[in-house]
DNA sequence: TGCGATTTAATCGCGTGCGATTTATTTTAC
DNA sequence: GTAAAATAAATCGCACGCGATTAAATCGCA
């Protein structure tokens, strides 16, 4: 088996290729308003969720290194969407806490997902089982590396 | 309802990107043994399904546009994995067709696909609906836009 | 036939992701 | 107490994706 020829559609790394590319597609003009691409609108939710993170506490978050986030980090800190401060008791690590701009966007955060959410679908539970399914994918994948 | 904190877990658009860069991070050392890219694998797949497309029919394949195509299948024309001319017929558009190295490749594919399907998951079979689910949605979101 | 509209690639600029390396700080071992 | 190991962030280079624009070829229609 496996003889012929593989197609695009059989593979389920292009279908997952394909849908982030159709989601950062939707995401950017509504993000773009607001001045935000789309990896820094995730530091901004993890921050939302918990401000004050080291580098690293949002590389493990977003699966992301310092190579990614410290230059991302400082975009944002010019952006005044975040500050970085040296962290006092271990200056090797770097404190991300939340920026004027990005304290003041969090109470706009509900509307963009709303955007999305009519996006992707209507039935709610069945998006829910969907990113279920997906999150176990990549804990699997990332497992394999 | 949607009054308290977003978390990077309920989002779906973080459960797909987080599922693909670890895709990507999983193919990356695998594609490099035979000098590739993610997305040349991709344009690879595209051609051994079928040999000979313009750049517009594998921007449809793909979902992409000439302002990353082109730049990418110079780099692979470079490589010897494709080439590239001008259709006779019509000279607006440039014909993509299999270099030698990209037609000697097709025989390693099947070995690349199933490192892949190892690390993704034992159950094909639910594999597979999580591609399709996953494509559907992607179709949906390309419909939005 | 000729000329504006359309189609197709290409170009440019910017922001990621990440492999590889470097720098600075802290921890550990002796 | 100090040197080696470990840890954290930063730096560098390269290949995407894509918005915006440009250039060239073809089409359509008066």
């Amino acid at each position: 088996m496996l003889d012929r020829a593989l197609t695009l559609d059989e593979l389920l790394c292009f279908a997952l290729y394909s849908a982030n590319n159709a989601m950062g597609r939707l995401y950017r003009p509504i993000l773009a308003q607001h001045g935000l691409t789309y990896p820094q609108y995730l530091v901004l939710v993890a921050l939302w969720q918990r401000d004050g993170q080291k580098v690293n506490d949002l590389g493990t978050a977003l699966n992301l290194e310092s190579n990614t986030l410290t230059p991302l980090l400082k975009r944002m800190e010019a952006a005044e969407l975040v500050s970085r401060r040296r962290n006092i008791e271990d200056e090797r690590s770097v404190i991300v806490t939340l920026g004027p701009k990005g304290q003041v966007l969090q109470q706009e955060a509900a509307g963009i997902s709303r955007c999305i959410l009519a996006a992707a679908g209507d039935d709610v539970a069945d998006l829910i089982e969907l990113r279920c399914k997906i999150q176990e994918l990549a804990t699997r994948l990332n497992a394999s590396g």
